[in-house]
DNA sequence: TAAGTAACTAACAAAAATGTAAGTATGCCA
DNA sequence: TGGCATACTTACATTTTTGTTAGTTACTTA
C-alpha cells in the first residue's frame, strides 16, 4: 500500500481515497437518493433536512467535479434545476449499501432499535 | 431512514453511525493489520508511519472502548503491549475489504497507477 | 552515572469540516 | 408596487479532527 499524491494531496491507502471523494456528511446521501431518479435541488433540500443550502450546494458540486453526477438547468423562473446520477456514481452505490448494512449490523450489535 | 441518538450524538442514517465507529483517518489501517495477528504499539507506528504516537494511541484506545480490539500489558522493562482484534473487529473487515477494493477502482478510474 | 527504550499522556497549535446569516437574480402574481 | 419562489453564493463563526512538542515511568545496558 504505498503513497500516492493526486491534486496536490497525499494519500496512503485506497480507503482514504475513496472517502476523499464519497465521503463527508452528504456525499453519500446525495447518491443514494440519486440512484434511480432525478431530484431537484429543492427535493433534496427538503429529504436532507439537516443539511443547508451550502453544505447541500458543496457536496453536489464537489460530486460533479468528481464526475458522479450532472447537473441540467431549464431556463424558467423561478429556476428549475436537475441533478442526475452517472455511470461513475451507479458504480458506487454499491458500497454505499455494503456501508449502509454494516451499519444497520453495527446498530443490532450496539442495541440500537431501528423500527 | 429515520434519525436517532447515541452517546448524546445524533445521528442521521446508518452510514454515519458505521463511520462514527471505523472512521477516521487511522481506525482502518489498524484493524486492518489486527486481521490475522497480534501487533505491538511500536510495531503499529512503524507500520502506519504518518501516524503520530497521539493519533495512534487515541485511536487504539477507541478501538478498545467501542470492542473492537482488545490490549494485552505485558509487565516488563521496557514495556510490552499487544493489540488484539474482537468478533466485533472482525465482523468489520468485510467492509474495509469493500471499500478497499473500492477504493483501487475509483483510482484506477481516475488514472491513478498503483505499482 | 548517564543514556536508552516502549508506550504512552498533556498542553497547545493548526487545519479541515460544518454551520449560520444574509444577500443575489429574475420574473410571476396579488 | 411589493412579496414570493428557486437555486444558489459570500462572509464569517464554530466545531471537529489532526498534528507537534515535550514529558513520564522504570528498568537495562554502556
Amino acid at each position: 500500500m504505498p503513497d500516492f499524491v493526486k491534486d496536490n494531496h497525499q494519500f496512503h491507502n485506497p480507503v482514504e481515497f475513496a472517502i476523499s471523494k464519497i465521503g463527508g456528511t452528504y456525499k453519500m446521501p446525495i447518491l443514494w437518493r440519486l440512484k434511480d431518479k432525478k431530484w431537484r435541488f429543492s427535493e433534496l433540500q427538503r429529504s436532507i433536512s439537516h443539511a443547508s443550502d451550502r453544505m447541500l450546494s458543496k457536496a453536489l458540486k464537489e460530486l460533479i467535479e468528481d464526475g458522479f453526477i450532472t447537473k441540467e438547468i431549464f431556463p424558467e423562473v423561478p429556476p428549475r434545476v436537475e441533478y442526475n446520477i452517472t455511470e461513475r456514481g451507479i458504480k458506487s452505490i454499491a458500497i454505499i449499501d455494503a456501508l449502509r448494512n454494516y451499519g444497520l449490523d453495527l446498530m443490532k450489535d450496539f442495541g440500537i432499535e431501528n423500527h
